[in-house]
DNA sequence: TTGTATGCGTTATCAT
DNA sequence: ATGATAACGCATACAA
């Protein structure tokens, strides 16, 4: 009893000879209509699908349809816990829906960004979910030319009018300042990477200088490119090793900095909490770390599902005006700035 | 000057219209024939193709040729770094090869993992990255009657003659061990995940006992999901609150066991160090955590391009017979290693 | 309830 | 060097 050695799989021409029916009852009874078959007719076509092995091919019926069935998503940088999470959140709602996701990773870099769009389009997916650093113009209009739903998130993009989902970033730096301030610290330093190709950056650093004065508080700022430590241990050092009127604090404003911040802290020797520090993203490890890291958690499902939202909204009603939902932090206090 | 607002992307024949020329031509110039038309047909078609935004549609083309240009991959935990930056690498290799990566995350559930090879193969991706905890028999079989390439991340599946990409686990225990005993701890508590459905932690568990004595070491092993704490707690607090005869130290079989783990030991207040604390896997934290935690590290990136290159080879060849790679572990000792 | 015929966008085969 | 035409596997309008 050897098993048919096959080298493609069984077509669904295949399956309706073999019982007996045409392509099109076959077609009927996986795709939505098997209720509209006789129950004889049920039975043979599932009989012979499954002694074939036979799975619909979803590349052709993409073809045909115009249903790839699937979602793109471009990631600015896969080895950042927040994207994770969020693209987590994506997934299931994809699943939830019936689509599949492919998700491209850019590392930062718009000539990858390009490239995966170019994919993306490529393969018709039927919504973008986009979180990117570059502007990749010509590839995206591409693709909005064709009404293919967009959802932005954490960064919008200039010039684009589009569903935007991320962090409520005025919320979070009230929310950090004010900490910060209650805690007793009196003199800030705001570290970020380079604002320029990220919008929710750029905000949050706007609403840093925006309040600061209000809260009462003194703060300085500083950007710059995390690979660069010695910069960053410098800046650090300028901001510390100087006499100072009142109690000071970092604070970081994502994930990536929060680490790379702490490893210049730990290093100089200095002690949390005596030296204030505060980062926007909530990591594995804050909690570990000297007496914790005090952060401001993004709810991370919560962005991808709503994201996914945004697309199936959109996949029904094309024109609905663009839409910005935003998400509140919450504040996780640690040890870190209690002094 | 509108732009002609179309409801979908110029397919092949329309450029092959805008420029004279057949659809055989236009298919040639983004084939791999570019070479076998005339100079001045090319710039024609280029012509045509850019003026009239064409992308060649992946999908069609899949369906003539079979090709669909997919690798699959399936992952037990999207939410640990290890398999992200091992799915960092295969993607890397991925592009440079010309072929795009579906990823799908299981959560380490057997049904999801099913459902999500099923899909992979109704897209007829061309090779398989698996990473999995149950054994998806029966999906597994149709993908490999095809001949679809396959290789397996980390983990083995009885039964099932496969590639396999992973760390040479022996070589890691016993670098563990070594480096304990070196340390001069005497007493060690192994604590894994439960191992039935993970050959990578059945082979570490092994390797623990086996070496155990040859070390002259005192040992012994806990198994429990991470989820359980309270049991977590219970079985730490057995090990280090008792007397010994000599200095004790606890193994983490992976990154999640030493998140754990370390977690319980702050809670109690030992001191790492005082209590010897080792993990499997190095993460961004574990420098930063006390004394700092020392870990073997896998070489992630390393272990992804291997992975790839086992598919492409097979591609080539799909007689090869199965191989196994094993990377060794790189490690890296701090402070919670040194009494 | 079931079947026939056509087309989706592309590549492969066979011509010229 | 270039083109006409037939598949690829499926879904759908239409017919019975």
């Amino acid at each position: 009893m050897t098993a048919p050695t096959r080298r493609s799989r069984a077509t669904i021409l295949e399956v309706a000879r073999d019982a007996g029916v045409s392509k099109t009852s076959v077609s009927r009874y996986f795709g939505d209509e098997r209720s509209r078959l006789s129950p004889d007719m049920q039975q043979r076509i599932a009989a012979s699908a499954s002694r074939l092995g036979y799975r619909p091919n979803r590349i052709a019926r993409g073809l045909k349809g115009g249903q790839s069935g699937l979602i793109g998503m471009l990631v600015a940088d896969i080895r950042n816990p927040f994207s994770v999470a969020v693209m987590h959140g994506v997934e299931q709602a994809c699943r939830a829906h019936g689509f599949s996701l492919m998700v491209c990773n850019t590392d930062n870099d718009p000539a990858q960004e390009r490239d995966h769009l170019a994919l993306l389009a490529s393969y018709r997916v039927e919504g973008l979910v986009l979180n990117v650093a570059g502007h990749p113009g010509e590839e995206l209009a591409a693709l909005t030319e064709r009404d293919t739903p967009l959802v932005l998130l954490d960064r919008s993009l200039d010039d684009l009018e589009a569903d935007m989902v991320g962090l409520d970033n005025d919320r979070a730096i009230d929310a950090a300042l004010e900490h910060l301030r209650a805690q007793g610290y009196g003199e800030l330093l705001y570290i970020s990477e380079p604002p320029e190709r990220a919008s929710s950056r750029q905000r949050r650093l706007e609403r840093f200088w925006t309040k600061l004065g209000a809260d009462g508080l003194e703060g300085e700022v500083c950007c710059l490119p995390l690979d660069d430590s010695p910069a960053l241990e410098r800046a650090i050092a300028d901001f510390l090793d100087r006499p100072a009127a009142a109690p000071r604090a970092v604070l970081c404003a994502n994930g990536n900095v929060t680490l790379a911040v702490t490893r210049v802290l730990q290093a100089r020797g200095d002690t949390l909490g005596t030296t204030g520090l505060m980062g926007i993203d909530e990591l594995d490890w804050c909690g570990l770390v000297g007496p914790g890291i005090t952060t401001l958690a993004q709810p991370t499902e919560a962005i991808g599902r709503a994201a996914m939202d945004s697309l199936l909204e959109r996949l029904t009603d094309s024109r609905r005006p663009p839409r910005q939902v935003r998400f509140s932090p919450t504040l996780i206090a640690r040890g870190s700035t209690r002094r």
